[in-house]
DNA sequence: AACGATAACTTTATCGGTTAAGTAATGAGC
DNA sequence: GCTCATTACTTAACCGATAAAGTTATCGTT
């Protein structure tokens, strides 16, 4: 309770007998100081438990080395790696993060965004939450100059600088891999159109069908959120309308938990009276029973590849505006492994 | 950029020819302003874009509504759930989360705690790395009046805040279970004892060796870190000293990974040639092929526990040194649950 | 009609720093 | 020996808010 006064650059001032100025520029080695005033400031900062305020600091420098963050999740296996990078890379900088969680949620991503404006961050870097359309708050953003980069769950508009995995290819490679084995009918639980991630994964299978020959029955394809829940109720769906596929596509891993779960409910075998790919999988992946194959997301690259991009779009080395698609990898359940190789 | 200057009170005091004090209070709906001079400030702030200035606000108010939080790891089934909830609790009390990772260094965990309280953080949330041994500084913290308040990872000494697992009994529990039903030889890859959870984790698979009265041969036991990589190794060496023991506990779940992947590379099975009992999981467990049985922690409710306790102190509501143990439950392999519904 | 109370502001001071603009003392250059 | 720099500080001003202490005009009382 009783918040025993913190000590100030004024108490360090006082009790040697020279100007909070001096101490403050001697805390910062500023030339202008003495080395040996330099040396007592410090000692005797120390020997205080000196902590400066972080507040008073960066309302008058007018830079705060901070950065703000906003992801829709964080348990989640793309997120907290992506997340736990983001943070490593920042820390080679100096600089802090300021993390926000919008839980999937517009409204609360607004609000969040303008808790960090608020903080004067130096930059931003997001993840959309899946249920973001309206843009305008980070055209404002733009608009006042301060630097943005997006990164997994970029928005569609050009001219935002964005990281992710290259989507459509990642897709295309996943679906292909089957089809072109045979795999005839392949479904796919899908995100929501209005997100780029749901847009360009569902361009990538679509391509990979139609590249193969194979048609896509309506009933096929569902369309719906990011999350477990979503994929429970897609397999569903699906195998209401049109009974199992051979192979399903789904466009996140928890997603394909979810359909896992659903398999389990509707008495049928993964993989045996169906394959499952994901994009997105997790370091577990290779112990799990239910054997699924992913498209490997270079997580711990897309966190680090945005920070560094913001990070330079802080410090004035590069401008906005540049999309970057990162490769990631088919990595195939342990029964297709051998085949891999060939 | 040219970043392009945020209105400040001032701006909006001026074009309506007021002063910036009376915009203040009109904005905080302080009884002094009128109804309609309130309503124009209001307008006037929202056409104009203005977002308050979080470090002024906090250097002159003296409180920040924000609380620090310092976890080992971020992407970690324990520490993702965790976060979560302390984020949601948070925000229904309208308090700001900052966020730091210490990745199990002692030393970036102290840099971090010195950097929150430059922040001026109302209080702090921390898990300790495995590798602390100094707590000094929170004693430093504690003294100068700041509420405290740890979960998981909590020291040793009494008299702070604290939100644990029941680790004993839970570990207890776990390999009880096991021992009862016959197996004899159940070994255990523990944490450090200079951590409180390496020591009441190893106590709890004692006591229930004892009460069964197997006895623990040398060997049986190694200490270690909590990654995959203490888990592989750990396990490694217990099969070069002694063999596979029936039944494996280990101290994390990250631990119990690794020793899978052990076991892989052993060319042994999980579960037919050794059970794995871990103390914490993951929501993928029940998918896991080699079926693994586990001690769930209840991660959700710690956050959310320690974090009100913390914000009860900041309030004045409570004062520090409780020490709340949760409870968990054993969740047993595939194999084992019917046997569970006895 | 004088008086205290209230409403609705304004002025001044302060939070703890940083930056800009002095100032006194010393030393170099010619 | 006088000028110009440089060194090592100090003083004043400011960042953008909040808190505390005025200041008027209006109004109900007695």
């Amino acid at each position: 309770m009783s918040s025993p006064k913190r000590i100030t650059l004024n108490d360090i001032a006082l009790r040697l007998g020279i100007s909070k100025v001096a101490v403050s520029k001697a805390l910062r080695d500023h030339p202008d100081i003495s080395p040996a005033t330099r040396a007592r400031v410090k000692q005797m900062a120390e020997s205080l438990g000196y902590v400066p305020n972080y507040m008073a600091r960066n309302l008058s420098a007018r830079k705060t080395l901070t950065v703000g963050l906003v992801v829709p999740k964080i348990a989640h296996h793309f997120f907290s790696q992506a997340i736990e990078a983001i943070y490593e890379t920042a820390e080679e900088s100096n600089y802090e993060i300021i993390l926000t969680v919008s839980r999937e949620d517009e409204s609360r991503e607004r609000r969040q965004i303008k808790t960090l404006l608020s903080m004067r961050v130096d930059g931003l870097l997001v993840s959309l939450a899946q249920n973001t359309r309206r843009t305008d708050i980070f055209k404002e953003v733009r608009d006042h100059g301060l630097p943005l980069v997006f990164f997994d769950r970029v928005p569609d508009e050009p001219g935002y600088s964005a990281v992710t995995t290259d989507d459509h290819r990642g897709a295309y490679e996943s679906v292909a891999w089957f089809a072109a084995r045979g795999y005839k009918k392949i479904a796919h639980i899908g995100g929501y159109r209005h997100t780029g991630i749901g847009r360009r994964r569902d361009s990538g299978y679509r391509a990979a069908m139609e590249k193969y020959g194979h048609d896509i029955p309506s009933g096929f394809v569902v369309e719906g959120g990011f999350s477990e829940e979503d994929g429970y109720r897609g397999l569903m769906k699906i195998y209401d309308r049109v009974g199992l596929p051979e192979v399903l596509f789904t466009v996140t891993f928890p997603v394909a938990l979810g359909a896992v779960r659903a398999m389990q409910d509707l008495g049928k075998s993964v993989p045996d009276d169906m394959q499952i790919v994901s994009f997105g999988g997790s370091a577990y992946s290779r112990y799990m029973k239910p054997a699924i194959s992913y498209f490997d997301q270079p997580a711990r690259e897309i966190g680090k590849t945005a920070t560094n991009m913001l990070l330079e779009e802080i410090g004035g080395r590069q401008k906005s505006g540049r999309f970057v698609e990162l490769p990631g990898k088919l990595i195939l359940s342990p029964e297709f492994q051998k085949e891999l190789k060939k």
